[in-house]
DNA sequence: ACAGGTGGTGAATCGCACA
DNA sequence: GTGTGCGATTCACCACCTG
């Protein structure tokens, strides 16, 4: 970064290591072995150090950026709050933190925590004066006329795009989606503007940057993820028009857990659900389970584990089986779900 | 907070101040105003006083916390960086941040950015060494047997649940919604335990904790904030049926040795016992252990030991692992452990 | 050609009670 | 403190194989 010009460059895109942590080996519950990130790159010494290579990288690239150019970190809370802590600091003014959903992201195999299913970026820019570019249009296009949110939606890198080896195994151990990358450099770039990434890696944003008509200049001390890289983004073909081909983002599916209808008041813990003709009953829990009373003792557990095991049944759909006694009226709780799938449209 | 003793509370949620450095005022394209934060609570006067305020609430929390106690902040990307940054800089350890999506989030009315859709909650525990609750099973029942995600979607508090005083003003700017504590509690506390929430402002960690089994101590230095929540909270209801707040872990469930049900004679001494797809075979003996023939010649000892060395595991579950043939098919022989407990009950 | 089943895998800070 | 052993724990997606 030192041998590049001052103000030379329009977008920073930063994918610095996350300092991990991790502990000792960990294992999924059929026992094999999470082949987790142990890469030297992402181990320091301490918090200390950490924040001093921080420091270091970020003072350079607010030299590098142009009076209005704009920055872009991601990380997780590993990294991410000492990132941000620093760009402030520095004087970088934070314009959105943004949320990487992963559509995909690995299960929690010991059931200790929640699933760590996002990341975050933070987009700032230069300074508090920075007039930043921001192509509300294309986001709004790209999110079917809807202002485009800081939550996005997005599977994780693999398949055909996970780059190999001849022997099957990833080539970076932390290759990020070109998804992401591309809403990235649509939101912030325009055409022909100069694009840096200091942690270039397998050159996600390279090969994003090329094809979308971007310049771009990667920094990778590794030789072998520099040569990686390379070979990437030459067989990348740069789109002619743009505007033709767009990258529709993920639609998630509306499921709504029978839970949610508690937590959000819609039920009251306590309320009794009847089954169809009243011939059975069970009472709501403040987890969302049921709890009824059979022959052969109590029964616990969601909607449809009840509504199966009080009638002997292999399955059952506990969304038509149970009903609520209203005004003497049996109704059934569907229509709970489809008064709050409504209010979340 | 200083007033508290040491070590006395088991989950502290917190909703400091966002430090938001608002500018001038805000329009709607129809030119009404929006109705900001412009409390004076809100205002600091830089990063530095901030940091300040943000580390001697930190150090009192810590102080307050018991062992295995855990502690919840939410914030915007003002001020979680910071915040995140000084609960490192303590020596709490994160355990997850969660993502608080907004199905109904405030547009960006300039269209400059995306719009800011979601807050940030971080869950720490006191310590690395905390052995902190987690309700797994209750996170999972809440999100129809799917493991709990760090990105949760939920509304912001509005219509009847925003308390409102008799000209129809809000009467707190940053009312938190029910449903958000009522994940969070639900997570992250057992019915009795203590909650702290030393930012009290409209008392919603009260009347959840209240409503859902917890003891809890709000702090709020603002009078009419104190009384708004106080009213507030003696309308609430608790749920008084413990069986519908009392969520037993598989964890805490009463420990059956193996050996038991050769000892009670739910299974004879000299039975098969089956590996997954049968790949594995091996003999009950009579106290309990069991005998294999591996490639490597005899296998003997518990349940789990020999299930390990016949995959050649570090570990495994013998209580999933393996099963009995019952008229041709393979029963796993955590139903005789279920059918011990019942008796033993 | 297609459907369905099997197996692999991803930026992971992933126990606890005993002796 | 340290060591030992029980026994709890996974979701979405993709490649590949089989019928």
């Amino acid at each position: 970064m030192r041998s590049l010009p001052d103000a030379s460059v329009d977008v920073i895109f930063a994918d610095p290591p996350y300092n991990l942590q991790l502990g000792g080996e960990l294992h999924r519950p059929n026992n094999s072995r999470v082949d987790g990130v142990e890469d030297s790159w992402d181990r320091f010494d301490d918090l200390a150090t950490y924040d001093a290579f921080t420091r270091a990288w970020l003072a350079e690239a607010q030299r590098l950026l142009k009076p209005d150019g704009t920055l872009w970190v991601i990380g997780s809370y590993h990294n991410i709050f000492r990132v941000g802590a620093a760009l402030q600091d520095r004087g970088y003014w934070i314009l959105n933190d943004v949320i990487w959903r992963k559509s995909n992201p690995m299960p929690n195999f010991r059931g200790r925590r929640f699933t760590n299913a996002h990341e975050t970026l933070i987009w700032a820019a230069r300074s508090q004066e920075s007039r930043y570019t921001f192509n509300y249009e294309s986001m709004k296009a790209l999110n079917d006329d809807l202002q485009m949110r800081s939550d996005w939606y997005i599977p994780i890198c693999s398949g055909g795009e996970r780059l190999r080896d001849a022997e099957g195994r990833k080539q970076h151990s932390t290759q990020k989606p070109e998804a992401l990358l591309h809403r990235v450099l649509l939101a912030s770039t325009r055409p022909g503007q100069l694009v840096l990434d200091p942690f270039f890696g397998s050159g996600t944003t390279g090969a994003v940057a090329k094809r979308l008509g971007r310049r771009w200049i990667g920094l990778e001390r590794d030789n072998d993820y520099a040569r990686i890289a390379r070979e990437r983004i030459a067989r990348v073909e740069p789109l002619t028009d743009p505007s033709l081909i767009e990258i529709k983002p993920k639609r998630e599916a509306p499921r709504v857990p029978f839970g949610w209808l508690v937590e959000r008041g819609l039920l009251e813990p306590g309320t009794l659900l009847y089954g169809p003709g009243r011939r059975h009953c069970a009472k709501v829990r403040s987890d969302g389970t049921l709890i009824a009373s059979g022959p052969e003792g109590d029964h616990r557990g969601s909607i449809h584990q009840v509504g199966a095991a009080l009638q002997g049944a292999p399955a059952c759909n506990g969304w038509s089986f149970w009903h609520l006694d209203v005004e003497g009226r049996a109704v059934p709780i569907d229509v709970l779900r489809q008064k709050l799938r409504a209010e979340m449209e």
